[in-house]
DNA sequence: CGATTGACGTACG
DNA sequence: TCGTACGCCAATC
């Protein structure tokens, strides 16, 4: 049973499953994208992100990160430091705008929501 | 309407 | 191991 007012596009799952990256927790575009079923289209969800900023609905934008743990985003915060504010507000440790042990911060939506679900 | 860019990632050399 | 090339799809110029 699905719900109608579930968004179908593509940007639209980018946000929910940005909304569900715990707190402390960080996520990569690609871990997002492969989820979605779309790998290959990991550049739309930075585009996504780009448009929540937008959304009444406030998204974690700043845990999302590229895959090697850089905050590649964080000009689009309004401010480059606030990104690495935002995460070191939530605990993770942010050195030369990289996260460290972003390998244990690191969210997958497969493992974490479960592939099945 | 066509070409370029972009918050990435993978493939190839 | 590092550097370069390509693909993804949408928005912008």
């Amino acid at each position: 049973m699905k719900k109608k007012t579930e968004g179908d596009s593509f940007f639209q799952k980018v946000y929910q499953v940005a909304r569900l990256i715990p707190y402390g927790r960080v996520t990569t575009y690609g871990a997002i994208a492969k989820y979605l079923g779309t790998a290959g289209s990991s550049r739309m969800v930075g585009w996504a992100m780009n448009g929540a900023s937008h959304l009444e609905d406030a998204v974690p934008a700043h845990r999302v990160i590229n895959r090697n743990g850089l905050l590649t985003g964080k000009h689009h915060f309004g401010s480059p430091d606030l990104m690495q504010a935002l995460l070191e507000n939530e605990g993770i440790e942010v050195i030369d705008d990289k996260v460290q042990d972003f390998k244990k911060l690191f969210w997958d939506p497969e493992i974490e929501l479960g592939i099945r679900n």
